[in-house]
DNA sequence: TCTATATCACCC
DNA sequence: AAACGGGTGATATAGA
């Protein structure tokens, strides 16, 4: 045995075959694993395996398990009712971990890890039956673990492996969508997306062909008397700050800016619904550079528009919260970086404010509502500094000369020198040693070509990721259901009754989370919460919901039909799954 | 005609 | 040369 290992009563390889249709839990085939020490072999197939109770190998502390798709090998153990493995390394986690930020191998997969290493490969590209593929899968496995054991670290890559359980636990659980709704759009989508520009639109003109009418758009324009922004060409600056500052200053043109996703490649199609209404996505963790899960946009109602969050229902007698640090990034900043009058604005409560007055910019008293305009500015240049934001886009952002960004910026720089000194050797730092890591060591490579912005942003963002993790971890530990992940963000579930409890307890574990990542800096959280029969909402996606909730209750069937429809004899589920395009 | 790249939407 | 980080994805355009 090797030595790092030999505290372990037992090493084992794990393998799983399983197959899993858009939007439904994973379901197991076969289940290959091999006792690294002894070398005995035990491999299960359908029918043999569903009938065991039991994982075929110890899943306690003193056996670590070793695969290189942790999050398979754990769904199948949630589909099969075994208990989950306490130590699992994921090697594909780790080859990531070890070349993250560098070039990747000219192929995915177990291929392009074997092949990295210099490993054979073609054993396990080779056709041939399933139980063969597993075997040849089975010993490439073996041979790489042998070759990247000695490089592992293996209390963080457990601590990764950990967080694998995590999200096997969060797939299957998925966010619960209201599934009349979504029949209906999924049904008929294109013609409902025109009444639903026609309704925003109301005759002006604005929108023709299910795109932006720029002639129609400019005409609207003179007649509300807007000037917008216009490119160094003479053209109407349709970008997404122009958009953003105008529907700001013009409340008109909101329902103008929510059209632009909808039109542009909304399709409620693409959405992985299962049949029992459930959005379910692979969350593709450590998929970024940073270590951020990255969840196919378009397969989830959380990566689309804010609008179609408002499908999002709790089933009868249940309900969701979302909770979420308050200004993360920030606060990590401020805790990694010591910056005494960085913390004390955070834990004022309302940093940008707390950064407006150490520069002089309001007094002592001024409050959100007394001054929201100096707090908007400072808001804008913190949040930009996170970014590496320069005056000159600053500048154009607030609507402000050069020279006043130059005085924001200043401003940021004299209030939390500290910070600025951190920043400075996070960036030199990465340049010297080619690398940077998060605390629990999500490692990326560094060119001498690096983008300066990037490297600073890593330390803010990378930690936010290893502290979202940890707090999935410590979730889903304490027997609460996740519904997703969201960066900065959980969404849980539970009865009604028990929602209060829930959310105390995943604001306790968030913030002990940040604790623990941060080395004893506290971040704040905050939630919102809806229950059954209510739907989620979100104000950024209001004004479109209210003309795609108007056009589906047109369609609607009778209430005396709905009655029949909802009854559980006769589910709506059968209905989606009609729409659903198979993968 | 197909593929690589660029642009512009959205998310955090 | 660009000057706001990390992404997904649809669409348009350029080039083989």
């Amino acid at each position: 045995m090797i030595p790092s290992l030999s505290h372990y009563a037992s090493v084992w390889i794990v393998i799983c075959k399983s197959v899993a249709r858009s939007g439904e839990r994973l379901c197991p085939l076969a289940v290959s694993a091999k006792d690294f020490g002894t070398g005995q072999v035990v491999e299960l197939g359908v029918p043999k395996l569903l009938g065991i109770k039991r994982p075929p190998y110890a899943t306690g502390p003193q056996a670590l398990l070793v695969t290189v798709d942790a999050n398979e090998v754990i769904a199948c153990h949630l589909a099969l009712g075994w208990r989950l493995p306490e130590r699992i390394v994921d090697l594909m986690v780790e080859f990531r971990n070890s070349i993250n930020g560098g070039p990747l191998p000219m192929v995915g997969g177990l291929t392009g890890v074997l092949l990295w290493h210099g490993l054979p490969a073609s054993a396990v590209v080779c056709t041939g039956s399933s139980l063969h593929q597993m075997r040849a899968r089975l010993a490439a496995i073996e041979n790489l673990f042998e070759r990247m054991v000695g490089t592992l670290d293996l209390g963080r890559a457990l601590l990764r492996g950990r967080y694998m359980c995590a999200v096997a636990r969060i797939e299957a659980t998925g966010i619960p969508v209201e599934q009349q709704s979504l029949v209906l759009l999924a049904n008929d989508w294109p013609a409902i997306r025109n009444c639903v520009i026609g309704t925003v639109d109301d005759g002006r003109g604005v929108f023709r062909n299910g795109r932006l009418n720029l002639g129609g758009f400019k005409t609207w324009l003179d007649q509300q008397r807007i000037v917008w922004p216009v490119l160094p060409l003479g053209t109407l600056d349709l970008g997404d700050d122009a958009w953003r500052e105008m529907a700001r200053l013009h409340p008109d043109v909101r329902p103008f800016k929510e059209l632009r996703a909808t039109l542009s490649w909304f399709d409620p199609i693409s959405l992985a619904i299962g049949r029992d209404g459930r959005n379910r996505t692979p969350l593709r963790p450590f998929a970024s550079i940073t270590g951020r899960n990255q969840p196919s946009a378009k397969a989830s109602v959380l990566g689309s528009a804010a609008w179609v969050r408002h499908l999002v229902t709790p089933q009868n007698g249940r309900a969701l919260a979302v909770i979420d640090w308050d200004q993360q990034e920030f606060g990590i900043a401020a805790a990694l970086s010591v910056d005494p009058a960085m913390q004390r604005s955070y834990t004022s409560g309302d940093p940008y404010l707390a950064l407006a007055k150490t520069t002089g910019a309001a007094r002592a008293d001024a409050t959100a509502a007394s001054h929201p305009n100096v707090r908007d500015q400072y808001k804008a240049c913190a949040l930009g500094v996170q970014y590496g934001i320069g005056h000159t886009r600053l500048a154009r952002q607030l609507g402000l000369s050069e020279i006043d960004a130059r005085t924001l910026l200043e401003g940021h720089r004299r209030a939390f020198p500290r910070f600025w000194r951190w920043s400075d050797g996070v960036e030199t730092y990465a340049l010297l040693h080619r690398e940077q890591q998060s605390v629990f060591g999500w490692r990326r490579k560094v060119g001498l070509d690096a983008n300066p912005r990037s490297l600073r942003n890593f330390p803010m963002q990378a930690n936010g990721a290893e502290m979202l993790r940890l707090a999935c971890c410590r979730v889903t530990e304490a027997g609460i259901s996740v519904c997703a992940p969201n960066h900065d963000a959980l969404m849980i579930e539970a009865p009604v009754r028990d929602l209060a409890d829930a959310v105390a307890t995943t604001q306790r574990l968030m913030a002990e989370a940040s604790e623990i990542v941060l080395g004893g800096f506290t971040l704040r959280t905050s939630a919102k919460a809806v229950a059954a029969p209510e739907r989620w909402s979100d104000p950024r996606g209001q004004a479109v919901w209210s003309a795609v909730e108007t056009v589906l209750n047109e369609r609607r069937p009778p209430v005396h039909q709905r009655d029949r429809t909802c009854s559980p004899a006769d589910p709506r589920t059968i209905l989606l799954s009609v729409y659903r395009r198979d993968t």
